[in-house]
DNA sequence: TTCATTTCTTGTCATATGGCAAGAATATCC
DNA sequence: GGATATTCTTGCCATATGACAAGAAATGAA
C-alpha cells in the first residue's frame, strides 16, 4: 500500500478491499513540467488526473481573445473536463500546468470498467460531478453578489498557497477582473 | 401515446419500445399554481419536473438577504436540483412558478428503479447533468467577460417569450444587475 | 552576468453599474 | 371598480472597475 494521493482519496471508508485492489493500481503516475498542457481546446479528453504535487488551471478564450482562467486545482483536486470526458467531445478549455507537477491519471476504459463494475465507484464519480455543479453555482452567485476583494479574500483563504505558485494575472481572470484591479485590491489590503 | 412533452423528450431515437412503455407511464402530470413553490431551501428534493407549460424560476438569499434568480425555466427544460436530488441532501436554493404551470413529475425511487434498469436512461441522466455544468460554465465566463446589456440581448434571444411572463426584477437578478440598471439597459436598447 | 521578456504597479481618465428616493405605471385583491 | 401593493422608470450622485500607457520589478535565457 503505497502512500499516494490515490489510497488518501479512495479509502476503507467508502470501498471494500477488494474494491481498493482493483482501483488503486489503475492510477498511473504522470508528470508535468511547468507550462505543459493536459488538455487543449478542440480536442477531447481521454484521462482525468488527482493532484499528488503543483499547480494546475483551467482557462476558456473569450470572444474577444482573452484568456480567461476558469479554476485551479492542487493536491488533492481532481482535474477533469466533465463535458469532454463524459459526452466525449472537443473540449473548449485549455488545462495547463502551472508548476511541474505529479499527478494520478487514468483513461477513459479503465474508468468505464471500474464505473460498470463497482457501484460504489460509480456513486463517488456522481457525488464528485454534482458536487462541482454545486460549486460551479456558488462562484456565479458569488460573482453577482460579492464585490472582487471579498472574491479575492475568499480565495486566498481557501488556497493560501496559491498566491506563491501562480501568477497574479491568472488570479485576476479567474476573479474577473484586470490584472490592474488586483494590483489595487493588493495594495489596499496590504494598507489595513 | 399520449402527445405530452415527455413523449417529445423520451423518443424512440434513444429508447426502445419497451423502454420507452417503462418511462414514460413512470411521469405524473402536475400543475402549480402561480407563486407555488416546487421545493424549498432547507428541503431535500423528492422530485424532477419536465416544464409542460408555464415559467418556473430557481433563486438563493445570499449573505445579504437578497434574492438572486439563478435560472428560468419553460417548456421543454428539465427543472432539478442536481445536488439536492443526487445527494439527497437539503437545497439551499427555492424554486417557484412564475405562472401557472403545467409540469410532469418523477420521484426518486421511480427515478432509481430506471437509472439501474435502463442503461439509455442512465446515458441520458449523464449526457443532461454534463450539459447543465456546461451551461454553467458558460454563463460564468459571461459574467466576467460580457457587459450586463450582452447578456440581456443574449437572454432575450434565448427565450424571447421570457420578458412577457416574468417581472423585470427577476431577470434583472438574474442577469446580475439591479432592476435599475436594467430598466436603463432597457431604455436605451428601445432607443436604437 | 547580462539582456530580453514577462509580470506587476501606478497614474490619469472613462464608464458601467449601484444606492437611494420619488413618481408613474401596472397588477392584485376584495 | 376602487384601494392597495407591487413593479417599473427616472434623476442625482457615488464607486468599483476598466482602458491605456509608462515605469519598476522579477523572471528567464544565453
Amino acid at each position: 500500500m503505497n502512500e499516494t494521493i490515490i489510497s488518501k482519496i479512495f479509502t476503507s471508508n467508502d470501498f471494500t478491499g477488494e474494491e481498493l485492489e482493483r482501483i488503486i493500481p489503475a492510477f498511473k503516475r504522470v508528470e508535468f513540467t511547468k507550462n505543459d498542457y493536459l488538455l487543449n481546446a478542440g480536442k477531447t479528453a481521454t484521462h482525468y488526473h488527482f493532484v499528488e504535487d503543483g499547480y494546475i488551471r483551467s482557462f476558456a478564450i473569450d470572444t474577444d481573445g482573452n484568456d480567461i482562467t476558469t479554476g485551479f486545482y492542487t493536491r488533492p483536486d481532481i482535474v477533469i473536463d466533465w463535458p469532454s470526458f463524459f459526452l466525449r467531445s472537443p473540449t473548449k478549455e485549455y488545462t495547463q500546468a502551472l508548476t511541474d507537477c505529479v499527478c494520478w491519471q487514468l483513461g477513459f476504459e479503465k474508468f468505464q470498467e471500474l464505473f460498470h463494475s463497482i457501484e460504489n465507484f460509480r456513486e463517488a464519480g456522481r457525488t464528485r460531478l454534482v458536487g462541482s455543479y454545486f460549486a460551479l453555482k456558488r462562484r456565479g452567485i458569488a460573482m453577482i453578489t460579492d464585490h472582487a476583494k471579498d472574491r479575492y479574500l475568499r480565495l486566498i483563504q481557501e488556497k493560501p498557497q496559491l498566491l506563491n505558485n501562480v501568477s497574479l494575472k491568472h488570479v485576476a481572470t479567474y476573479l474577473g477582473i484586470t490584472d490592474t484591479s488586483l494590483s489595487r485590491i493588493r495594495k489596499e489590503i496590504a494598507k489595513e
